[in-house]
DNA sequence: ATAGGGTTAG
């Protein structure tokens, strides 16, 4: 509206034209200075009265200052009437700290308030979390007894609660004597907003039993109070609620239900209340597409997603996003280029989310591909992209152009950090993750939770028990965190892969929550790797008890009892696993060449160049043993022969890949391609395994990156980053 | 003749 220039009056209404025209007429009549006086004063307010009433949007620095100074000129103050519009506007508008100043000039002037002019300044007041103004104001109110106004009162409420005063805006609450749904909601929002979801949920009850009758915003603020939080118990409550009373619902209310139903997995609730909208609302569309994928309903949130017309660039990155984070990112990586051909500019979000989607994929083509596009698109400074292109590179096995990646970010926040630091522990890099958490310390950036997971993973990986053991103490003794379900889980696989099994189990002991499966999983794959077949029993009963049908307890178990020789056990195992139809996922292995990803099961004959494959893998095998490997055969399961057993061990998917990629190294050294090989693993490495790639490593010359399910493996020069420590 | 809640999807 204003110039930032030059300030131009606002147009005077015609009524205040009129109204002034009058007012100069009398000017003729005038005896005394006393009635110019008057009649100034008289014109005064009706320029301020136009002008304020114009100035409804507007709130300019300069606007601000001149209705300021024009308050200054007016010899008696204007009364409430004039100004309290005006308040009203400015604290509607982007600039609502004006209003407090615009209330402490009336007050200068002696300008007179009453219980119209104290929600707005209130209001104000709230928005800037002014609270020893709000607190003055406050005062004021009271003096001039309007507090039992349930308006004025109501702004009370939500003031202190913006200014994190819960306990003062419940006091106000609690003294009031008639509440509306208004008043209600504002409590209950205030709570929400400070994540007391169960303070809220009393008081939503309270509520109903005073007979007041809860709309759709009062029911809105709870639900997604209970999304932001994860705070389940309610659900229950809420839809027979929703069943018994006949709340009118919006397009906002149905958003935030269909995220929490189909969130927790509810999905045919979510369903419900989705078909209820008998408009398409982009909004819950969206959400229905989220809360189905993170109910891995993929492909029914698919069906939504394409029945959605006039997609707009969210509900494209819900897609992307949810193909990404499960086990298709590349379907992500095709929704992807369908947005880009519709047209619609790809921001910040969707490159993270595509970006998390070549991580997941895991090649180096691709890798470098999407770091191009998001180069030559404008996002080389872009904090999220950077942070993720981190984690992919990461992920990718490159670990010199994460850290490339992270050196050259202008800017970094403890994202950048974390996931720098929990990079080097992925690739058994714990000095380095070590250095970067003390050079984080050094530029005074704040670790969080997250952080420490990184770091005491690396710690764990590396089996650097004393350093890991301070750096856990220093969470709580230096930081103030409170340690976490996966920091207690990082002590316990610290201690357990350091054949320190009784200090795991006591830390499993002291834990303030519940140790749920992962934790015992850590405790019982330790105790496979270090023979403690009691413990591990202990551990897989505990986790039996969690989840019966658990593949992993089941398998472990297995295992031990394998190394055991005890047969007879394992087959007992085996024939529960058969009858429960649980079965160990198999293993596969995968490895890029000049683009094409080819992928190996155990003893797999299915590759075109399988006969060379397997004439390679004989090759390697007969220069192994002339550096002295052996088939270690303790990895194998079930009970075969010695001979049958070596085999199955020569024919491990990883050692097929590695095969593979030797083969092809000639052809690929003449393209000037020769790069190390790269192969991805969905389950970890084996003993013999990873004999057999360091050898492969020293003898073929040959740098070789293994990612497993959990972390990777460098092979060099005959040794592996890991210093066969996994 | 002026006043109080304003949320929902990546």
């Amino acid at each position: 509206m204003a110039s930032h220039c030059i300030h131009i009056p606002p147009p005077i209404s015609s009524t205040a034209v009129s109204a002034a025209t009058t007012v100069l007429n009398k000017l003729s009549v005038c005896k005394t200075l006393n009635h110019i006086k008057q009649l100034h004063a008289q014109i005064l307010h009706h320029r301020l009265n136009s002008f304020l009433c114009n100035l409804s949007f507007s709130s300019s620095s300069i606007n601000l200052t001149y209705a300021l100074s024009l308050f200054s000129s007016i010899p008696s103050p204007p009364k409430p009437t004039f100004f309290n519009p005006f308040l009203r506007n400015l604290s509607h508008s982007s600039e609502p700290k004006a209003t407090i100043l615009f209330y402490k000039k009336i007050r200068h002037v002696g300008g007179r308030l009453d219980r119209y002019s104290f929600p707005p300044i209130l209001k104000a007041a709230s928005k800037v979390s002014a609270f020893f103004e709000g607190m003055e104001i406050h005062g004021v109110a009271v003096k001039i007894a309007t507090v039992s106004d349930p308006f004025v009162e109501t702004a009370l409420v939500d003031m202190y609660g913006s200014c994190g005063r819960i306990n003062c805006a419940r006091k106000v609450f609690d003294e009031m004597s008639q509440r509306d749904v208004v008043t209600w909601n504002t409590m209950i929002e205030r709570y929400c907003r400070c994540e007391l979801v169960d303070e809220a949920f009393k008081l939503f009850e309270e509520m109903k039993s005073s007979n007041v009758m809860p709309d759709a915003m009062i029911l809105c603020n709870i639900v997604s109070a209970c999304n932001r939080t994860g705070n389940m118990s309610y659900n229950r409550a809420i839809y027979d609620f929703l069943k018994g009373n006949d709340v009118r619902m919006d397009t906002h209310l149905v958003t935030a239900l269909v995220t929490l139903y189909a969130g927790a997995g509810c999905t045919d609730i979510a369903r419900e209340f989705y078909m209820k909208m008998s408009v398409r609302d982009l909004f819950v569309s969206t959400a229905m597409v989220s809360g189905l994928s993170k109910a891995g309903r993929l492909d029914d949130a698919r069906v939504i997603f394409d029945q959605t017309g006039n997609k707009d660039l969210v509900c494209w990155t819900t897609m992307i996003k949810a193909y990404a984070e499960s086990d298709h990112p590349q379907e992500g990586l095709r929704v992807f280029e369908e947005l880009c051909r519709s047209g619609i500019k790809p921001d910040d979000v969707t490159m993270e989310s595509v970006i998390s989607a070549c991580a997941n994929l895991s090649t180096m083509d691709r890798a470098k591909w999407v770091h191009l596009y998001t180069r030559s698109n404008g996002f080389e400074s872009d904090l999220l992209v950077n942070n993720a292109l981190i984690n992919m590179y990461a992920k990718c096995g490159d670990l010199d152009r994460a850290r490339d990646v992270f050196e050259k970010m202008p800017m970094r926040d403890v994202v950048s950090w974390s996931t720098m630091i929990n990079a080097f522990s992925m690739h058994g890099e714990a000095s380095d993750a070590l250095i970067t958490f003390a050079r984080m310390k050094e530029e005074n950036m704040e670790p969080n939770e997250v952080t420490f997971v990184g770091v005491l993973y690396g710690c764990s990986h590396s089996g650097l028990v004393e350093e890991g053991k301070k750096i856990f103490a220093s969470m709580t003794n230096e930081y103030s965190l409170t340690p976490k379900l996966e920091h207690y889980g990082c002590m316990v696989d610290l201690f357990g892969r350091a054949n320190r099994l009784r200090e795991a189990l006591e830390i499993i002991e002291s834990m303030p929550m519940a140790p749920n499966v992962v934790i015992w999983g850590s405790l019982m794959s330790a105790c496979r790797v270090h023979g403690e077949l009691e413990l591990g029993e202990v551990a897989a009963k505990h986790i039996l008890e969690l989840e019966p049908n658990h593949d992993g307890a089941l398998v472990l178990m297995s295992n031990i009892y394998a190394r055991e020789q005890r047969w007879d056990d394992v087959r007992n195992i085996r024939r529960v696993m058969e009858e429960k139809n649980v079965f160990k996922e198999k293993g596969l292995s995968r490895i890029d060449l000049n683009g094409k990803s080819h992928e190996f099961l155990i003893g797999d004959k299915r590759h075109k160049q399988s006969d060379e494959i397997y004439a390679k893998l004989e090759e390697v095998v007969s220069k192994l043993n002339l550096a002295g490997y052996v088939p270690h055969s303790g990895s194998v399961l079930v009970d075969v022969e010695e001979e049958e057993k070596k085999d199955l061990v020569l024919w491990h998917s990883e050692k097929l890949a590695l095969c593979f990629g030797l083969m092809n190294e000639e052809e690929e050294e003449e393209k000037g391609l020769c790069d190390v090989i790269r192969i991805v693993k969905n389950l970890r490495v084996c003993e013999d395994c990873h004999v057999f790639f360091k050898l492969v490593s020293k003898v073929y010359e040959r740098e070789i990156i293994v990612r497993d399910r959990t972390r990777f493996h460098r092979y060099k020069d005959g040794l592996c980053s890991c210093r066969d420590y996994w």
